[in-house]
DNA sequence: CTGAAAGCGCTAACAA
DNA sequence: TTGTTAGCGCTTTCAG
């Protein structure tokens, strides 16, 4: 291991807070208080100025064990996720979570689990061994899961899932309102035969996004056809493959279970020698810009909103954001409108 | 001196060792020992059970900050990241990390930074605080990076970049070997004129990936022909773009820079009527999961080694693998095949 | 084989 | 306005 060690301290020891009190001339405690800026203390500016000087001085960076140790509390919050590499959805929830934790000071301890439940209780365990404020308990799409027996020693806060029979509070996306909104989009454009492309696995976003797409028709005055709609693979495929039902219902638009399936139903257009969208209006549900910021033509979509979820995790967790009652708290997916989408010119 | 009276477990306290000493009848030093495992100690085995089963019946957890305090080190490893959030990239490196750490027992404190460097500079400072046994300091894309000073202060590894005049360990992968291995995918099945859609962005993935790509060709024969190599953004709409000139050439295969340029250039191959293998076989790069596995037909490509660069950086780090000369360790990227290419019959 | 005791670096009463 | 003094929970010599 190449170790330069440019630090002004003897063989390789970190500076104490008392050697800067020694240096400055105070005691630790002072040290303590101005470098805390501890409210209420009453130190002399020019005795400020010396320690702030030592301190600059020597290096000095304080010891966060000390800290903790003595205050009996951390600033870490724990975040365990099941899979922070298949999408950027995980990614997404950290940076969120990341951001809202940092601002407030603390630092994010953060376990891959994998949906392994010893590598989860592992997890926890270590997080609770470093006193962690609470923990995040999150997944990469939004689903029910089942709670390790440990976090119940800790505060904890469930983030893109919930768990039924308990009362921890979750956070999740609004799917019902994300169906609405997708479902409004195509409505607004003036579309009134319009498909649903749900998926085949049964999931808060399978329930939510169909309730949504109903309650924004019947907001129409438009009574939903059974007919229009379907179940597919969430996957590319499952959208190539559905197509040709689609249009057996001369439907005028398409709105699809996510942004995956949008892209195979894209290439099936495509191979038929129709166009997106002359020939069909499509929207898009999860806002992955790989995809849906590229296609041909560019797809309008309903985002996930992770980052908001994983920072409103925390906001709950340190108590800055009150838990509705209920205990769950519905976070909007915003409408991300591109070119795929024709205006019929009617009004909805 | 010691109060030999019980203390009362104050204010919701923890279980503490020498609760657990009270509880099991025997010193503090002596839990320490058997719950540690101290090699060279000397204990009983009946006093050794009478101790797990106080701390088992207590529901005992170690303080990790007092534990850090007194042995002066710490089992965190700090990874700053420039950017969690856009591609599965960045989950991948912090996962692999992850992995390869909790196995050593460590704990990842992660930073997003968004290349902040007020923020990265706070980030650092907050895991030295930590007494990080060192820090991961990684991109999403392999790219030259400007070092924060601070991170002379501790054990630095670089993941996924390098810092040119710096001696720093640096893990990157291997992209001459990349360009190569696609490039003999497309040379296995008989191709003979293959072009290389490079990118318009300066980047180790433009020079490495292109002289892999001369490097295979070469050793098979064939002269590089200038014509044959294109720069097209690095998107799909570069793809997309480029196809027509690409056609002009005659080739019967193209190495695309990157999985999302391979995707445009798809649609552009479509809407000519054409068909990928058929008329146009096609290797990617990166094995961007979301498009790759997805496309029709199903991209063949190579991929990067995201998860491994992050094993590879916290092995560095711990010492558990030895920094090769020159302090830069190249990963392979391995090939994935799927239905791209066609095989023209003749053997490369 | 086991225990006593000395701190690790820091904060927080309480004194002065 | 500043200093003294206990520890926080744990590991670790060193005695017994």
């Amino acid at each position: 291991m190449t170790n330069s060690t440019p630090r002004p301290r003897r063989r390789g020891a970190r500076v104490t807070l008392r050697e800067v009190a020694e240096a400055a001339g105070v005691s630790t405690a002072t040290v303590s208080h101005v470098l805390n800026e501890t409210s209420g203390a009453r130190i002399g500016p020019d005795t400020r100025q010396r320690v702030r000087d030592a301190a600059d001085a020597l290096g000095y960076r304080p010891n966060a064990a000390a800290k903790n140790l003595v205050t009996g509390t951390t600033r870490f919050i724990g975040l365990v996720a099941d899979a922070i590499a298949t999408t950027p959805f995980a990614g997404q929830i950290i940076h969120g979570a990341q951001d809202a934790a940092w601002r407030q000071g603390y630092t994010l301890l953060v376990a891959n689990t994998a949906g392994n439940t010893e590598a989860e209780r592992d997890a926890i365990a270590m997080m609770l061994d470093h006193q962690v404020q609470g923990i995040l308990y999150s997944t990469w799409y939004h689903r029910a899961v089942e709670l390790p027996a440990a976090l119940r020693e800790t505060n904890t806060i469930l983030v893109n899932c919930y768990a039924p029979g308990s009362d921890l509070p979750a956070v999740v996306p609004d799917e019902v309102q994300g169906g609405r909104t997708a479902t409004q989009a195509l409505l607004d454009a003036g579309h009134r035969r319009i498909a649903f492309v749900n998926t085949t696995t049964p999931s808060p976003a399978h329930d939510g996004r169909l309730r949504g797409y109903g309650e924004a028709l019947r907001a129409a005055g438009i009574t939903v056809d059974p007919a229009l709609v379907f179940d597919a693979r969430p996957e590319q495929e499952g959208g190539y493959d559905v197509l040709p039902r689609v249009l057996e219902q001369g439907v005028t638009a398409v709105f699809c279970h996510n942004d995956r399936v949008a892209m195979g139903l894209y290439d099936a257009v495509r191979e038929r020698g129709l166009t997106v969208p002359e020939d069909l209006s499509v929207m898009g549900f999860d806002n992955q810009e790989i995809i849906a910021a590229h296609l041909r033509p560019p797809l309008s979509t309903v985002g996930l909103p992770h980052g908001e979820l994983g920072a409103a995790g925390v906001r709950l967790l340190l108590g800055q954001q009150d838990v509705p009652p209920g205990g769950r708290l519905e976070v909007t997916c915003p409408q991300v409108l591109r070119a795929s989408v024709r205006n019929l010119g009617a009004a909805g």
